[in-house]
DNA sequence: CCCCGATGTCAGGTCTGTTTGACATCACGG
DNA sequence: CCGTGATGTCAAACAGACCTGACATCGGGG
């Protein structure tokens, strides 16, 4: 239990979106694991800054537009 | 050593544009250590998707605008 | 000259992102 | 009915980000 990640993302939405892009292929395509990516795709901590470019990367977004991080607590 | 990191930033630049601005001044405003603005500033490691968003939001540019990610290996 | 602010370094320790591997579930097709 | 692909869970271990605290340097003022 640390703290919530503030962080959000869309990368489900990403997927589906690239053409029903599974988890595993994601992740082979990141270069991490399919468990990265579904802890990451679940919000349960945030990706380092290297692994959001890599995924923004991959469908071809700019990083705001695939992680959003709220105004304040 | 672990691998080198990839990431590359603006924060120097991005403080002296934004009047001066210490280090310690961005460290505190941002939430973190002088040390660890230090270190990212030098490109020692990069940060976490929490504070590269919060650093972007201290300077008022979007995230691309201050790290930046290189092609392939 | 001396002090102080700003930058940088080093050592050690904590926390969290990431990995590995095993296993459960659900939907689908043969 | 059985197998398989996609998703998800849990536990244990490792690595890298981040912290604390002490100290070294350099430049500018008083």
């Amino acid at each position: 239990m640390g703290k919530p990640t503030r962080v959000t993302n869309r990368i489900r939405a990403l997927r589906f979106a690239a053409g029903e892009m599974t988890q595993a292929e994601l992740a082979d395509r990141v270069g991490v694991t399919r468990q990265t990516i579904i802890a990451v795709e679940q919000g349960r901590y945030s990706p380092s800054l290297e692994m959001a470019f890599q995924i923004a990367r991959v469908f071809g977004v700019p990083l705001d537009d695939a992680f959003e991080y709220p105004k304040e607590a």
